[in-house]
RNA sequence: GCCGACGUAGCUCAGCCGGUAGAGCGCGUCCUUGGUAAGGACGAGGUCACGGGUUCGAGUCCCGUCGUCGGCUCCA
């Protein structure tokens, strides 16, 4: 039998008979590589160990050390999961099973849904299958036989997924013990035995290719990791998610709440969320003012014409609440604020000296979500948007885009975000007729987001053929306690509402010429950032975003009035302060501050009455010992002028 | 909007195979005045989400509505 060369990554070649496993190979190496290989990859791409080398390659071995094998290996995990279920619940037909960031799933019909006790028990058969460590073995059969043996079976979801994506005479399935195979390309690690710490975590709803008018689905959701300890170190971060669920903590901080009575999707500010939102508010404005935008507040509805003109009332019906009648006509509650800043813009004759005109508004818009989607503060009906348009020159734009930037870049200094991506979304370059604007328009606008981007060092992912129809887009995304990503600020160009509306200045030339109009959101909206905010600190907010930002603690009823004394001498100087007053244990008293993530408790007792001082216990640190009243200012007020992060 | 689970005191939850509702925390009163994460006693508090139905009898079973949660889909 002829030779073939094979190449190691570090560079040295072996010769092998043609037709040599890659197994085989790694055996050659060394038998801890053959043990502990999962998967290797010839010439650049994942195969089974067992596939044949025909032809001189460079081979390589992932083992449970590389990231790629992973999903490998999770990829046989939800074929274990699909074997499991069919040995137990053999009337199952399969869907798919693919591998995700977190884990994996398998999509599975059954007229019964599967109960969490049933879970149980397929993941008890999991673990009797790694056990016996049944092998993966693939199988290439005659593709119509496949397809009549599958229909035979009832498996509709696996003639489908064949008759799409195959038209070879042959089609590859992998076998697991004796019920289980399953049309896929692989590839798959050797045996089920190799898969050390899996876990299921629920089972939903989902839909066949994702249309709810085909077949019903339960998605069982589970996650595999090479190793227990990461396993149980994931399985904490799902906990420690659920901690900091801003909707629990809204609840125990007494922050904000969803009323039944209300409706869905609307949300009530309670004081001390409240109090967060105006020191947020108190920042932005200021911010605001300081770089040059003009604050305007704009009304709630407008007549339904207006919406005619922007266009809404055609592509966004669907988004709005339903128009409602009053004696003239037809009024919207808006969705969103951009025609009533250009109804701003439009009162007067613009001039060129005017531009650019910066127009901001924390505006509260209303979108009718459908019932399914609402979810605590991220997504609801009703919100406020931190919402600006600048209306410029062709030649302010990346100027003003540069602003916009900063802008989003101080907000994600100042409330303590360092973990973002960045999207710069593009047309298609015209080739379709689905995006408004010139091709003269969307080169500059692109140009200037991308050199704003630049500019700033900032890292973007070019989305091409992802913007909005009417202008180019740069967003920034913030990832969340639980691993999700919520879009929080946008910086978008808009050609298409300049022409609905007409808008005009006039240039040096003394001719009428359109503007370029930016739309711009930071937090996205006040109650989605606040949201993500919440879970961010896990409710420990930095003193100068804390609602209460020290409470003093009286040791005896009898030292209620100096207590009261101190508040006062604090709370004078701008410091959120209470007393407990109650007739409680010091350290009951503690333990609720503690548990209300106040920054600050300041202990009074006799000591600290006859000294004039307060003993400062800070809510990570602990006791830090006694100091007057203006000692303790003295270090905090600082603090909550630099706006210190913790 | 779709699928599934859930909805019991302010909060967190128990309540079996249908027989007229419970705990802890919180709240109120009283006792206690205690020095860094829960002192004690007593008490008040519920149209069991809402509307129908089955039944001698419904928190419990059935249907519908509303809401919440997990997903799907959606989020120009």
């Amino acid at each position: 039998m002829p030779n073939i060369a094979v190449t190691l990554p570090d560079g040295s070649e072996l010769q092998v008979a043609r037709g040599t496993t890659a197994l085989r190979v790694a055996e050659g190496i060394s038998k801890g590589l053959a043990r502990a290989a999962l998967v290797a990859e010839v010439d650049g791409e994942l195969v089974d160990l067992d596939v044949p080398l025909e032809a001189d390659s460079s081979v390589r071995f992932l083992t449970n050390r590389d990231e790629r094998a992973l999903e490998v290996y999770r990829h046989s995990a939800a074929h274990l999961l699909a074997a499991a279920t069919l040995e137990l619940y053999p009337e199952t037909k399969l869907g798919i099973g693919p591998p995700t960031d977190q884990g994996f799933y398998y999509d599975m019909y059954r007229e019964t849904p599967f109960t969490p006790a049933d879970l149980e028990k397929i993941e008890r058969r999991m673990r009797e299958i790694v056990k016996r460590d049944a092998k993966n073995q693939r199988v290439w059969i005659p593709r119509d036989e496949a397809l009549a043996e599958y229909e035979r079976q009832g498996e509709f979801m696996k003639c489908e997924l064949i008759t799409e994506k195959t038209d070879e005479a042959r089609i590859s399935v992998y076998k697991t013990g004796e019920l289980f195979t399953d049309f896929c390309r692989g590839p798959h690690i050797p045996s089920m035995g190799r898969i050390k710490a899996f876990k299921l975590l629920s089972v939903a709803g989902a839909y066949w290719k994702g249309d709810e008018k085909r077949e019903r689905l339960q998605r069982v959701y589970g996650t595999a990791f090479f190793r227990k300890k990461d396993l149980s170190a994931h399985l904490h971060r799902l906990e420690e998610a659920k901690r900091r669920d801003h909707r629990k903590l809204g609840k125990e901080l007494d922050l904000f709440s969803i009323q039944e009575q209300a409706g869905p999707g609307l949300i009530f500010w309670h004081p001390k969320g409240g109090t967060i939102r105006r020191v947020m508010e108190d920042w932005l404005r200021e911010q605001l003012v300081e770089r040059g935008y003009g604050l305007v507040s704009t009304p709630h509805v407008a007549r339904h014409g207006l919406w005619k003109t922007s266009g809404h009332a055609d592509f966004y019906q669907d988004d709005m609440f339903k128009p409602m009648e009053l004696d003239d006509s037809l009024y919207q509650l808006k969705p969103m604020n951009c025609p009533f800043h250009i109804l701003i813009y439009k009162n007067g004759l613009r001039s060129y000296r005017d531009l650019p005109v910066r127009l901001a508004e924390l505006g509260t818009v209303y979108r009718y979500e459908r019932s399914g989607v609402m979810h605590g503060l991220l997504r609801v009906r009703g919100f406020t948007q931190d919402d600006a348009h600048i209306f410029c020159t062709p030649e302010q734009v990346e100027g003003e885009v540069i602003g916009c930037v900063d802008l989003a870049m101080e907000v994600l200094r100042v409330f303590g975000f360092t973990d973002f991506s960045v999207e710069l979304s593009t047309w298609d370059g015209g080739q379709s007729d689905k995006y408004a604007g010139t091709a003269e328009e969307w080169d500059l606008a692109e140009t200037s987001l991308r050199e704003a981007l630049r500019k700033r060092g900032i890292d973007a992912k070019e989305m091409p053929d992802e913007a909005a129809f009417y202008g180019p887009k740069v967003d920034i995304k913030l990832v969340d306690a639980i691993g999700r990503s919520w879009q929080l600020s946008t910086i978008q160009f808009d050609f298409n509402l300049p022409r609905r509306f007409d808008l005009e200045y006039i240039g040096p030339d003394g001719k009428a010429h359109q503007p370029m109009m930016v739309h711009r959101a930071l937090w996205g909206s006040v109650e989605r950032f606040f949201g993500v905010l919440i879970e961010h600190y896990a409710g420990a907010f930095p003193v100068w975003l804390a609602p209460v930002q020290a409470v003093v603690l009286p040791i005896t009823d009898r030292h209620v009035p100096y207590a009261t004394e101190v508040a006062k001498e604090l709370g004078n100087e701008g410091l959120r302060v209470e007393v407990d007053s109650r007739s409680e244990k010091i350290g009951f008293k503690i333990r609720e501050a503690q548990l209300q993530k106040v920054p600050y408790m300041l202990v009074v007792g006799q000591r600290e009455a006859d000294g004039g001082t307060v003993s400062v216990r800070h809510r990570k640190r602990g006791n830090t010992g006694a100091v007057t009243p203006a000692q303790f200012l003295e270090t905090v007020l600082p603090l909550i002028r630099s706006r210190e992060a913790s």
